[in-house]
DNA sequence: TGTACATCAGTGAACGCGCGTTCACTGATGTAC
DNA sequence: TGTACATCAGTGAACGCGCGTTCACTGATGTAC
């Protein structure tokens, strides 16, 4: 019988977090095609056999960093797409709570970055499967915005894609722009502040001309 | 004395191809940071030594992959933007060129893709410096433009980075619908589009009430 | 509470294997005269 | 054109090393009574 407490169940949680924190830490100068189980190990200071008490693979230690950093931009994506406020005071606080995730988590902004495209198929995968659980969501909350009135299903999805994609470019442009170098990040906040007011314009005149779009 | 002829320069040159094509190949499942030596040399079929002849590390082969794979997709760019024809025809052309891009060199687009975020510093710096490079010369296209009339140079070069970025996702879509799935590209280049037209948008109403943005 | 047994996270030796790199070499191609 | 020497792309043996995985184990924690 597998209990959720007691000393032993405890440990084995904390082992076991500390294999996914060490992974991580070493994935910000490599890539996890090329993580090796027994480096893992080495750096929490356990046996390499240990290793396959939690994961059956450092592929399947992959998955499990997916969801943690996935859960943790998470509540980040809602809150940055959540509808308070005029347009350009959003749009920086936007920009404002992309920065602010990736100093918090620059390791877990990194790896998303890094696998979304990477050599590790399931990985690829899950990280695939949760950016479309975002988009959606993104889309429902885009639904729920007077600003997007008479916006078909599918308008309102390519839009939600948009700014879910553009959140990741952003947010790679700022993990390139440490917070020791202000005014790369002040340039890198500008561009990101006119690339979003420059879709929020093209949001305000979606429906403006639809059958003469083109036209000038 | 160096020759550009020559029978033994030629077989050089076509054993070092011979190494790119075959690592580019090998690179399709996984990340140029767990691609060994050995394996590309196996694959072409001269020892492991001969390696060294053409390149210094796999890093080294990989930057040179960068040349390659960016040399290819120049041109495309150049004529993505070209400014020809009417806004809603110029986008269908623009996404018929990616898709068609994509088809022919597919593993160079996976390849840019993967090794943009991926774990060799040196070879994600080759990558961001040509990117850099195509989106000067995109802002320089996008400034011929009749419709940039009034742009500052820091906008246009803020569009630019828009579209290179879009274009690069644009394609990565297509990568994961194959010309064998009919139905998955035509979705790819339906939300495409849209997101071209959204970009648009914004781009023809960018400079009606600069003072005013936000505001209805 | 105490005892006897079961569970199971972590150990450490051992394995076969493929890796990157070195080195002295070979023999076809190139060059000088 | 022929000869003698230089160059250098590719060879193959050898190396030390770290890898992933197996296995029987240990001893602290958990459970039953």
């Amino acid at each position: 019988m597998s209990h959720t407490s007691g000393i032993r169940q405890a440990q084995k949680l904390k082992t076991r977090q500390a294999l996914l924190d060490a992974a991580l830490e070493l994935l910000e100068g490599q890539s996890l095609s090329s993580l090796g189980l027994r480096e893992v190990t080495r750096a929490v200071g356990i046996a390499p056999t240990a290793f396959y008490r939690h994961f059956r693979s450092v592929e399947d230690l992959g998955v499990a960093l997916v969801e943690e950093a996935l859960g943790s931009l998470h509540p980040m994506i809602r809150t940055t797409v959540s509808p308070a406020g005029e347009g350009e005071e959003r749009i920086a606080r936007a920009i404002e709570l992309i920065a602010g995730h990736v100093d918090a988590h620059p390791a877990h902004v990194r790896f998303i970055a890094r696998e979304r495209h990477g050599g590790v198929r399931p990985v690829r995968e899950a990280i695939q499967e949760q950016l479309a659980r975002f988009t959606a969501e993104v889309g429902e909350a885009l639904a729920g915005d007077a600003e997007s009135a008479g916006w078909s299903e599918e308008d309102l999805l390519m839009l939600a894609q948009l700014y879910v994609d553009q959140m990741l470019i952003i947010a790679s442009l700022f993990l390139e722009a440490p917070a020791s170098a202000p005014e790369a990040r002040e340039r890198v906040s500008k561009v990101a502040a006119r690339q979003l007011r420059l879709i929020h314009v093209g949001r305000r005149h979606w429906l403006d001309g639809t059958d003469t779009a083109g036209n000038r």
